[in-house]
DNA sequence: CGATTGCTTGATACCTCTCAACCCAGGTGG
DNA sequence: CCACCTGGGTTGAGAGGTATCAAGCAATCG
């Protein structure tokens, strides 16, 4: 078992990581997400290991969270242990904010990751004094409302090789080099996510590198030998 | 062509049907859908026949919605064609709030429909002054995330007997009559909510009534045997 | 009535899943 | 140092579920 698997709790950082978060958090998300400045981070910068759970569906939604490094992924389970992952979120990404008491997913690391955590009670206290907040919050749950539009339509409408490619777009277009997807989640997460087989996504990768639409230097980082034709195929 | 498809814009309506509407305001929707109260209607009751379009993917969203009466559909299109069903609303649901300037998806009647229009505007500025209302927005919006993961997990990861009897539930828990569907709307809808075809959807109606799970008195009324039953089979 | 629309059913194709074997890199421990 | 183990990934063979193509039925409409 390695090291990481052992960190059972989260772990409350040094300084210097509160330094760094604070620094990330002038710098980062542009425009749309840096509603989180007005609020008060509730605590230490808290840090998981891969896999580890950073909340489960049914706990009390007390607290929501900011990523500050790695990928997070939030997902349903059916009884039997099926799982579809909902969404991953990198540095800047928001998550964790909820409509009712309880949190309706699970949250977990997918990679070392580091996240600020804010308290809810805060948010609504915040929310109802403050109708500039209260636009952007409302303006961030319309587009989780959009986004988990689109991967409806990708589940519901789209084939293999069409998911897979949607989400290498959708990946690369969200990382430095608009070319090169650099993956923090393992085949079964993009299984989970796109709602298909490990296998049959490593097929379908396999596919597109055989008919040269990508390039497979490793598993975990692929280059998109053309961004525009693949975008156009899923439309 | 039916004298339905014929019609094709809304039909402002009698005073008599303003009077329906107030009312069904009054007594409608218990509890969480009721802070439209606070909105004063952008207009008349419209009219919509079936498979009319209320507002088309891309058009500017200066109005939203509330269902009098009918069934609303709202649904993505991929370029060669293909639909995906988001939602369907029923009297007392509000539809076509949205993030960004334009509308996300496309809304269309169902069956005869009737609903209420608001104008966005007036909910912006009313939003602003009315914290309350801020925050059944809010509500409002997280609800339909909730929803909207809900129903990626049905089109990700479970098969045709799943889907059709998850929406036979969920339909039917809707109405008065728990154990009964009443549907307003073709198979082919129900295929593109679910994510299926036609075809399948026929099929496993057809295999739920010979396994005695459901019964079918015509197309469109299906009995639920058990429904308690069938909800577990959806978890 | 004939035409149309919605629905059902059948035969077959095909896409994705399942089960299994294998590869590879990294870590462990003798 | 090397054998071994493990976890992630790839590939193959075959099964199975859903899609596709096609025909037919019933109700509705003109």
């Amino acid at each position: 078992m390695s090291a990481h698997a052992l960190a059972m709790h989260p772990v409350s950082v040094t300084p210097d990581d509160r330094f760094q978060a604070a620094l990330w958090s002038q710098r980062a998300a542009g425009g749309a997400a840096d509603w989180t400045a007005e609020l008060r981070p509730g605590g230490a910068v808290l840090r998981f290991a891969p896999d580890q759970e950073i909340y489960a569906e049914g706990d009390e939604a007390e607290k929501f969270y900011k990523v500050v490094s790695g990928v997070v992924r939030t997902c349903k389970f059916l009884s039997d242990g099926r799982r579809q992952i909902d969404a991953f979120y990198r540095a800047g990404d928001v998550f964790g904010i909820e409509a009712s008491e309880d949190y309706g997913l699970t949250a977990e690391a997918v990679c070392d990751v580091s996240v600020v955590s804010y308290r809810r009670s805060h948010l609504d206290t915040l929310a109802a004094a403050n109708p500039n907040l209260s636009r952007h919050l409302l303006a961030y749950a319309m587009s989780s409302v959009a986004k988990a539009q689109e991967h409806s339509l990708l589940l519901g409408r789209r084939n293999a090789i069409e998911k897979v490619v949607a989400f290498l777009v959708d990946w690369a277009a969200q990382s430095t080099d608009g070319a090169m997807a650099t993956l923090a989640m393992t085949r079964q997460d993009m299984a989970d996510y796109l709602g298909l087989t490990i296998e049959t996504v490593s097929r379908t990768l396999s596919h597109l590198e055989r008919e040269a639409i990508i390039e497979l230097p490793s598993a975990r980082q692929i280059r998109l030998r053309d961004p525009d034709a693949m975008a156009m195929m899923s439309c």
